[in-house]
DNA sequence: TAGATTGTTAATCGATTAACAATC
DNA sequence: TAGATTGTTAATCGATTAACAATC
């Protein structure tokens, strides 16, 4: 096992474990912020509205942190997640597309708090040139490969029309870079060792409008 | 079975069937885009990278749309879909936070590709009264309640920090309000009848950052 | 020590895939 | 008609829940 790997043994660990990381980390958060020093599996399913036996099963794919009789060490274990996470490692990244939304993406300080920092930002656009956001400069995406090159980007977040999202992403990794968060509407085709997140609203609008739909009509519970 | 009501017989449909009736309403959408008349799920398994199976499966949820011998006729597969997602309806729906990204999704004009009509924005800001995105008109927090009533809303946008969405969201379910879109980084509690459809995007973030990790470190292939 | 609660194995449940008869 | 491909049943696989011995 290499450093930087959590899970125990080799087991491939799951999706559907890894989807629930991010939201055992939030609660474990907000115990933290509260000043709760303990929470037992029992405690944190009901806070959370899931099965006890789901948590311990999906928290001991990455080791034993619990401790029999007493339960978890709140501080601990949101110390742990965070690591699983990879929230303790520095990010360098780009976003090309400085529309409404990248704007709006741009202007999210949290991801700092998460190790991520924003350092350029790439349009079309020659009117943005030289403008910034929070002091993020924006650039001609001419430029964006030698500032991948130049400032150790590892990470893109892509937020522009569909129809230039696969030539950029081509780009993307012609220069290394290891992940891309697409909000682009569209399947990014990427070799092995790039990984892609993909946050498709228009999608989750759909959902939406599906449970509204059929909770009007559906049948009465 | 009650109009509306698409599911065939009265099973309960799978939320992982639902999560990907979107993806085909988007690849079904292009290729009727692209002229394509006919459609076999083998094929379409082959550009969605899933089962021919799984396709099969997940439509006959819903009713038998296709033909032995033939295939689907992608035109009227899109439809149906469309059908069953709601997206024949129309909702007008408010906003809540004309923050960054509330302005990124006021912005967004592709909603009302889907029926949803945006016809209000609200927000703590009094400097922002008065004001207009898109021609939707910012008005303060409270006079939502009574906007809502008098314009046959059902259904909210929540773009504001964690801190205020709790309590907007009891105004909105007391408002009657049928579904929320939820970008505060929160879980929602309301009552059976509303639906919630979340976006977080720290945890979509999160996700990536994990994919990341693991990647860099993780077992060759 | 007794009580509590974990880590882990076993049982159950549900979702995906495979197979094939029905039929266009 | 012969070939293709669906709709659907059966088999498999994986994820969730339950149970309990281990142990703090």
């Amino acid at each position: 096992m290499k450093t930087g790997d959590f899970n125990v043994g080799n087991r491939e660990i799951s999706d559907a474990v890894i989807r629930r990381l991010p939201r055992y980390y939030r609660f474990l958060g907000e115990l933290k912020d509260s000043g709760t020093e303990r929470i037992s599996s029992k405690e944190l399913s009901e806070i959370m509205n899931v099965t006890a036996s789901q948590i311990r099963q999906d928290l001991n794919n990455f080791g034993g942190f619990g401790q029999q009789g007493y339960g978890y060490n709140v501080e601990l274990l949101y110390k742990e997640i965070g690591r699983i996470l990879g929230l303790t490692k520095m990010h360098n990244l780009i976003l090309i597309g400085a529309g409404n939304l990248g704007q709006a993406l741009a202007g999210y300080v949290n991801f700092e708090k998460r190790g991520f920092i924003m350092r350029g930002i790439f349009d079309i656009n020659d009117k943005l040139f030289g403008e910034y956001i929070r002091n993020i400069p924006i650039m001609s995406i001419n430029q964006m490969e030698q500032f991948i090159k130049e400032n150790n980007i590892d990470m893109a977040v892509i937020a522009i029309p569909k129809s230039a999202a696969v030539e950029v992403a081509k780009k993307l990794v012609d220069c290394n870079i290891k992940a891309i968060w697409n909000f682009s509407h569209i399947d990014l085709d990427v070799p092995a060792g790039v990984v892609v997140e993909n946050v498709h609203l228009s999608e989750s609008l759909m959902r939406l409008s599906y449970a509204m739909n059929t909770e009007k009509y559906g049948k009465e519970k």
